[in-house]
DNA sequence: AATTTATTCAACCGCGTTGGA
DNA sequence: TTCCAACGCGGTTGAATAAAT
């Protein structure tokens, strides 16, 4: 039996699309919105299948789409998500406006590993290239880098932001003093990093209980707003809008068990940890 | 100028996830 | 609870272009 095709096989074209193609696409996307990939081909006059439909205007028609170059910016932005996302190319695009996770794989894969490669930096691990003290540095209980982990197989991240020119250091700080990086490298490492992150907990919770399981990240510049509204009655520890500051380390690991630890700091990014005792 | 090699990036493919029946 | 259509994501491909020889 197997997986049933994407679309009809019969004659959609491929390849490369023409300006007609766009110009149809952007037309019905215009006047009936984005969605049902299925049959907006047809709708549309189209003889593409709705995926190929769908990649054409997320990834080159959409209008808040921004092209050309990547900025030093952005370039810093892009490391440090994936320092911490990994390859979830559609969570780092989510956080550059104007890119796509296509157009960030891509620049990933011919522009900044090359220069991390040039740091001295493997791309994967976001480690010195000559650091082969890996497996001995890192607790084997400690994820590797650029994946979270949960025993709740259930557990939605949400959300997360690294403000840029940060970068996730979640090891002794101490650590690279003999591992012969050179100072850019380290300087490198040593970036702060600030990050919010939302979770929401487990969907076999009731249904109508939904909305107030989500934690939900806030608006720019509106922190202090946010607010929790988890049933304490089940044991799930959440953190969130926490950050690593330079010489500063997460205080995930202590204290588990009270109410509320805040630690707010003058540039309001790293504030809280609420462990919540279910 | 012609050919080869390297680079870029749009598009495709297959799989995992989700939500409705 | 199960099934399956549809969606979305990440890896890969290959055509177009640029650079090197």
């Amino acid at each position: 039996m197997g997986r049933s095709p994407c679309c009809e096989k019969q004659h959609t074209n491929k390849g490369a699309w023409t300006k007609e193609e766009d110009q149809r696409l952007i037309n019905y996307i215009k006047t009936n919105g984005e969605g049902c990939w299925r049959s907006l081909p047809k709708a549309a006059g189209l003889l593409r299948c709705g995926k190929s439909c769908r990649l054409r205007w997320i990834n080159y028609l959409r209008p808040d789409l921004k092209r050309g170059n990547f900025t030093e910016q952005e370039d810093d932005l892009i490391i440090n998500l994936h320092n911490l996302l990994g390859n979830k190319w559609s969570l780092i695009a989510a956080r550059l406006p104007g890119r796509t996770d296509n157009e960030i794989k891509n620049y990933w894969n011919t522009h900044i590993k090359r220069k991390l490669y040039n740091r001295g930096v493997d791309p994967q691990t976001h480690r010195p290239l000559n650091d082969s003290a890996v497996s001995t540095t890192v607790p084997t209980a400690v994820p590797p880098r650029g994946q979270i982990t949960t025993s709740h197989k259930n557990i939605i991240i949400k959300d997360v932001s690294i403000v840029s020119n940060s970068k996730l250091v979640c090891e002794d700080s101490n650590s690279n003093s003999s591992s012969g990086v050179s100072s850019d490298q380290e300087a490198y490492q040593h970036q702060q990093l600030n990050l919010d992150l939302s979770i929401g907990l487990p969907s076999s919770r009731p249904q109508n209980n939904k909305d107030n399981l989500m934690l939900q990240q806030p608006q720019d510049g509106d922190y202090e707003q946010q607010e929790t509204k988890v049933t304490p009655s089940h044991g799930v520890c959440l953190c969130y809008s926490l950050g690593f500051l330079r010489n500063q380390v997460c205080c995930c690991n202590k204290d588990i068990g009270n109410s509320v630890t805040t630690a707010v700091t003058d540039n309001n990014m790293y504030r809280f940890y609420r462990p919540m005792n279910i």
